[in-house]
DNA sequence: GTCTATAATACGATAGAC
DNA sequence: GTCTATCGTATTATAGAC
């Protein structure tokens, strides 16, 4: 079905340009703005394929927005879809606090592919609340994000029960998608974002640490 | 303009219902599937009336916004417009700590009032991504929005430098959204999404708290 | 699998009377 | 300010050939 063969990998079948296409539009124009014609054009085939390959509009919307969790997984170099994020560095896993950092860091950077992925993803997120056959893919790629930065925190400090991880982990990727969401509508600049992020992945080291409060001053 | 003279203020003049029935309409459907016609209907006017008022679309999105955000306002019982909520207890001002929680814990009740502000807003909100005349009401909100809880947080602890207590506002009111819209679409229960907000404000207190080491364990 | 052509209609916006 | 009637077109979706 797919004719990559070539060292370039340039010739994709259409349906997956039709994804590539549709990732492109959403991040244009929306979910709303999303024309079947425009995409179809975008994407240089007839609109009667779109139809062919996924049905109806809602078939592309959820299958665009699983194509996009899984390219983010490519591109963060790691586990988790999410509100997803781009290139990065080969993954060097140094130490874990900075693993984390980058992690979540990831996501907040103004190059082309950040955008197109993280606009496209926080409008089909937002477009779930009506339209609930896109939650169960959310849900999903949300408990893997949350997992992984759970694990993270957990290679940082041990000593917490997962539970606590696991809320540090939530809290640390809802606040990513309401900063990016934010930040994509122009009311927040990313290096302020960044900073918030910084700032409460330290506020939530933090408290993990003091879960024992005996420990917390014996050093001192 | 406004007939609302009788206790029961049931007389709206049409305008006000357009809008009411616009914040209606949106928390149905979203923004996406707002449609004229039947935001008419639902108000109980002609189609033809929400162009007078409200010039076309576009217009209308950016009155609706506004209005949910001063209805927000006066439901807290206090500044903000922000991810709007609804009633709560006349405002009794005890301890400041708690009215911190109680302000942001007001935006996650599943009332038909909280879910319909805050699914209107979400969505105005996210369209804002494609409609910038969307976005200056949003800052403005957002910036009332952590300075009140800037200003609580002040309360609870005078020391820390107000730009930490903005900072620290700025990542529970992003927070605040971002579990409000996982509430919306589904993927988190609404008592789970309380429990996570409690723990973020825990930890923001926290830290600012420890913002001067050497007092940290003194009182030890 | 892929295209061209077309059906069917939903939707935003306006004209003009009252 | 408010209505009814209507226009023009943008869009979804399908039919049917290749």
């Amino acid at each position: 079905m797919t004719e990559c063969r070539v060292k370039e990998c340039r010739v994709k079948d259409r349906k997956t340009a039709i994804l590539e296409a549709a990732a492109r539009v959403i991040a244009h124009h929306g979910v709303r703005g999303l024309r079947v014609e425009e995409l179809a054009a975008e994407a240089g085939v007839s609109k009667a394929l779109v139809y062919y390959h996924f049905g109806d509009r809602a078939g592309l919307l959820r299958h665009t927005l699983r194509f996009i969790g899984d390219r983010a997984e490519r591109y963060t170099g790691g586990g988790p879809p999410g509100p997803p994020g781009t290139p990065g560095p080969p993954r060097a896993p140094k130490d874990a606090a900075l693993e984390l950092e980058r992690r979540l860091l990831l996501e907040l950077r103004d190059t082309p592919e950040v955008r197109e992925n993280s606009t496209a993803w926080g409008e089909l997120r937002a477009s779930a609340v009506f339209e609930p056959e896109l939650r169960e893919e959310l849900a999903r790629a949300g408990r893997q994000w949350v997992r992984e930065i759970a694990d993270l925190l957990g290679r940082i400090d041990p000593s917490p029960p997962d539970a606590a991880l696991v809320g540090a982990a939530e809290r640390l990727t809802v606040l990513l998608e309401g900063l990016s969401t934010r930040w994509l509508i122009g009311v927040l600049p990313v290096g302020h974002a960044s900073e918030l992020m910084r700032g409460a992945i330290a506020a939530e080291v933090e408290a993990l640490r003091l879960r024992e409060p005996r420990q917390a001053c014996a050093v001192a």
